[in-house]
DNA sequence: AATTGAAATGAACGCTTGTTCATATACAAG
DNA sequence: CTTGTATATGAACAAGCGTTCATTTCAATT
């Protein structure tokens, strides 16, 4: 039995990258299979190459559409005035669109070496600029006099991590809010830097 | 042809551990088959199961026996007087104990998931335990005023990510020498915690 | 009512997987 | 020189892998 009511392209495509992320994330890509995939969804196996080429496309696309959402959603933040508070609502920010996205979030720390060099690439190429993004503010802060950072690339590298960090240990409905968590963040981000 | 000249037991069994170790960190452990590490010791894949009952224990007896080194390691230490010291001393010794084992940490940090609820409840127990000697330094200066820390979990788990990030982009014989990471990152730790 | 075409099936493909085991070898002890 | 034992082989097993494709189903269009 094929096609059943109410089951189109526009349904099925989206569920089969939502079972993909959340499984890839629990058990991680190589531990889990197309047929996997497909028993999520409620689909034959052979249905998910009607909507992927195969499966390390699958990953890839997973990987490239969250890092490019958060290059352009950090893109299109409103520029608050100074550099101090600039700092200030990029940790906020992190914090927002990380927390909300756990499983996409572990994808991209933990699947790069299940890429291929060319996908590996350009996934790269993207953590790097999200880097950048940082180490720009940063840099403008030194200039100024705004903030005191012996070395600028470390000191990202350091903020980076120590944010990205808060998906080892986060749980929805924890003893931290979310709120708290951003000022927690804010402050340790802010000793890490000011003079 | 069995049974070479010089190829005994206890040459075999570690020779298995640091090629599981090797492959495990470079591809993941679900990506690695028996048959390559038997490959890379050069012996045939049989062999490896008089050295270990089975694929999964193999990774959780590297895991575990990484972190009970670390443990023991830092135990080891010959704790220095002041809060303040006992700190700096924690983040050198990390530093010192995690650049010359990325192999190790990078299994004992990505491949929690592919571990057995039984065995993952083993390691978290002794990676618990780990972030607990770092809490206790921190809990100390908190009482005696020595540091100034809102939530000393948080700070505990913001400071073991930031360390724990080095192994992203450190590089042998890359920009930055040993001792001065260690310089930059205890800079980094005394300003987050400094009242 | 007939036709079309997108959407899905499920069998089949050649390979690889972790693990077992009867068999063979090579060294040490008697 | 014979025997015993630790060490290794490599074929075999059942299961699962990613992927392909001829076939079927169903809704919309004519």
């Amino acid at each position: 039995m094929a096609r059943k009511a109410g089951s189109h392209a526009d349904i099925t495509g989206p569920a089969i990258r939502d079972a993909a992320l959340r499984l890839f994330a629990r058990s991680g890509y190589a531990a889990v299979s197309m047929r996997q995939i497909a028993a999520e969804v409620g689909v034959g196996a052979g249905a998910l190459y009607l909507y992927t080429p195969d499966k390390q496309t699958l990953l890839f696309d997973l990987m490239h559409d969250h890092m490019t959402a958060l290059l352009a959603a950090w893109d299109a933040t409103v520029p608050v005035k100074g550099v101090a508070l600039r700092l200030e609502q990029f940790v906020a920010f992190h914090i927002d669109f990380h927390i909300d996205r756990p499983d996409a979030v572990f994808l991209a720390y933990m699947e790069l070496r299940n890429l291929t060099p060319k996908n590996f690439a350009a996934i790269e190429t993207l953590r790097r600029a999200y880097e950048d993004r940082l180490e720009t503010v940063l840099a403008e802060g030194q200039e100024t006099g705004a903030f005191a950072i012996e070395d600028t690339r470390v000191t990202t590298m350091a903020l980076i991590a120590m944010l990205a960090g808060i998906h080892v240990w986060y749980r929805d409905g924890g003893r931290l809010s979310r709120t708290r968590i951003q000022t927690l963040y804010r402050d340790l981000v802010r000793r890490t830097v000011s003079p």
